[in-house]
DNA sequence: TTTTATCAGTTGACTAGTAAAGTGATAATA
DNA sequence: TATTATCACTTTACTAGTCAACTGATAAAA
């Protein structure tokens, strides 16, 4: 029974991966009192402000009620505000937030960029920006189609 | 403030595929009562078995504390056993574990495998090793450092 | 108008993880 | 021998997520 396919070494090294420089955001983002969870989702809304909870949802790859979790922390900490507007709730940042991503993003973006240009070249990122897009695009649709 | 790098969109697609890819395995694996992260413990044990629990740890990049409660839950399924020898705890598969994992592992392989290989050439996937194993080994040497 | 459906979000019970403090056995030192 | 350190593991309190059942408001059908 081959159980260490090419395939699933791939898994694996990305799945670490993705776990230690989790780690080290995580400790980097601690300066601003954030994870590396809240600062994606706080992007988001940034990007996209004002929205509803079920396109926040959708842009993070978490469920309704993991978003709904999430942004009551958020809210607690006073970085988001969520306004009632007919039945959807409208999300935006506070200035708050705001001022705490104008100073994070730009570190945040640097040392987060560095796993990746540290271990790799210019044209080694190009392909792998290919091959992810392909593969994140097909997990997507075949995630769809389960539905 | 430039938050769009190469490095930082193909973070987003990398940790995106990997949610979207383990939703559909978590669904798979269901039919055996397992959940992707218990399924990947268990193929470690299986194959080092037996490890003490922070030889263990180390092999999925998950604290002493994380292991700790995971093999309580497998342990309480009647997966796994631990037995104390000395100051330490050997972990190995019980029968129903060893059971269980001999009809799981090949469909969850060939499983887990066609999100890469219906979405990649064999020359791409050769690649993407290549380039994870790299990502991988330079986030592994960063985070031992932090410590 | 009453009932029913639907939609956006919340909540309860769970898995899975973290950091940091705690436990209990063994080993090293005074 | 008594004390102290260390080691392997557990526990507490937390973030982050899941699914599925539940609200509460709006819209559609009877």
């Amino acid at each position: 029974m081959k159980k260490n396919t090419l395939e699933s070494l791939i898994w694996t090294r990305i799945t670490r991966f993705v776990t230690e420089s989790n780690h080290l955001s995580n400790d980097f983002l601690k300066r601003f009192g954030l994870t590396t969870a809240q600062f994606d989702v706080l992007i988001q809304i940034q990007t996209y402000q004002p929205i509803t909870q079920s396109e926040l949802a959708e842009k993070v790859t978490v469920t309704q009620g993991g978003i709904s979790r999430m942004l009551a922390r958020l809210e607690k900490d006073g970085l988001i505000e969520r306004k009632q507007e007919w039945k959807i709730k409208k999300i935006s940042l506070t200035n708050k937030g705001e001022e705490i991503l104008e100073v994070a993003t730009p570190e945040q973006v640097v040392f987060q960029s560095s796993f990746f240009n540290e271990a790799l070249t210019e044209e080694e990122l190009k392909k792998l920006y290919e091959l992810t897009t392909k593969l994140q695009k097909y997990a997507h649709e075949k995630n769809l189609e389960q539905q």
